[in-house]
DNA sequence: ACCTCCATTTCGGGA
DNA sequence: TCCCGAAGTGGAGGT
């Protein structure tokens, strides 16, 4: 048994099938009419209607509408799920602590309910992330500028840590900030926040956000506070085949 | 017909099967063995396993794990959803432009596979968003300080928009970051961005963070740039009940 | 446990 | 459409 369905299952159904895969870990799937109620470090509420409701061996509760990527609520891992039969239906319980939080999903009428195994060994593999675009450019640190030195990857400050720290081709002290998207204000702030700190004991040191992409106001907020942008594709990474990038190279 | 279940169904089967759903804007759930591929933001890869597939009428494609809130592969709303069958399985697709990106699910064995209508009219209801702290912080702005008139709300300045504007008792200008959560050293970034353009014209304007806590490194980072803390309980504006219905039994 | 920061972030609102 | 910032953000990694 991998999967099993039961089409429009009675209340005692569900109630005692949802206890039996939460025992094995088991996924469970519902296919129902519901109306749920959040409270936790929000409150919500969400009216009758059709929806899939996942319950997760892990502990995970989602209950997902007809359009959009996310849950239009859901309770995260760690959760603890529980299911009550009452006089024409059932709830699912969902509750955490720290925070205390708990979603609520009555069930009115269960169209399908399907317990699955999962079973699933395999690891996701990702590439084209920052820490790809980070192992480029310490590779290849002309893709900045022309002459500069990166010496330091991720180093600690007092406040956060400085994504690439170096020197360019006068000798001056550059930090860099590495995005892989397009540039945004708050990125700004970060880059900001690192180099003023410095700033205190090197007022000559320079401060570069390297991104595919920034708009006009961010280049703007950058000049008006002495920082530089330096346009870095973000595939640039990805179109070479992966490098192993050591530290020790730079030192 | 609300939900419709095939257990363990052949390739042709599922192929029928979803291209009615897909044409009929119902959603798509799939228990199935199947590997999966992404290209466009990023790439990655999924091997062999066990995996909840969801196909939603708006375009969204999610892939589920046996854990975790978020889905390990998906395609967000817009995408445009096929399915090609092969020899010995089936393959779903899911494209989009604007970013280019694409998931090919590669079915190997699928277990489950239901067709859902979700009809759903409903909408959700939160209360205790940020946008309910700034609805009462307008209304009762001697929570943040005594004698404080707040004159404007959401104001666009040349780097971004700030919360709240106005003066205190005294008459000094005053601008307000309002979080609903533990406030961070980036929200600290954010005022302080706001409060020194401001202050190029008006040296003397103060900035208040109002957070229901702030870490020590915060208050101190605060206090080094001339910014003030103020609490603030994010749920002194959802003190009256949301509904009916509350979660009683919940410890 | 707390902090910091990335994310294929997604999502909503305003210009 | 772009831009900006919130989110019940989630999640990973370091100290």
């Amino acid at each position: 048994m991998t999967a099993e369905t039961l089409s429009d299952p009675s209340p005692g159904e569900v109630e005692e099938v949802v206890a039996a895969a939460r025992r094995a870990g088991d996924m469970i799937l519902l296919c129902a009419e519901c109306e749920v109620e959040y409270e936790g470090r929000a409150a919500g509420y969400l009216g009758p209607g059709e929806r899939v409701v996942i319950a997760k061996p892990d502990g995970t509760l989602l209950v997902h509408r007809r359009d959009g990527r996310d849950p239009v609520n859901w309770q995260p891992p760690g959760s603890t799920i529980t299911v009550d039969r009452d006089d024409d239906g059932c709830t699912i319980h969902a509750r955490r602590r720290d925070p205390d939080e708990a979603v609520r999903v009555r069930l009115d009428t269960v169209y399908a309910l399907t317990r699955f195994s999962a079973d699933d060994a395999a690891s996701i593999e990702l590439q084209g992330t920052e820490a790809d675009m980070h192992a480029y450019v310490l590779e290849h640190p002309d893709v900045i500028e022309e002459g500069l030195r990166i010496t330091e990857h991720e180093r600690d400050i007092a406040y956060g840590s400085v994504d690439m720290f170096g020197a360019d081709a006068a000798g001056r002290p550059v930090i860099i900030e590495v995005k892989r998207r397009r540039a945004t204000l708050s990125h700004v702030d970060q880059l900001s926040r690192y180099v003023s700190l410095y700033r205190e004991s090197n007022p000559d040191a320079r401060g570069i956000l390297a991104a595919p992409d920034a708009s006009e106001k961010v280049r703007r907020t950058l000049a008006d506070n002495g920082l530089e942008f330096a346009r870095l594709d973000a595939f640039a990474a990805v179109d070479d085949p992966l490098h192993s990038t050591t530290l020790d190279e730079f030192d």
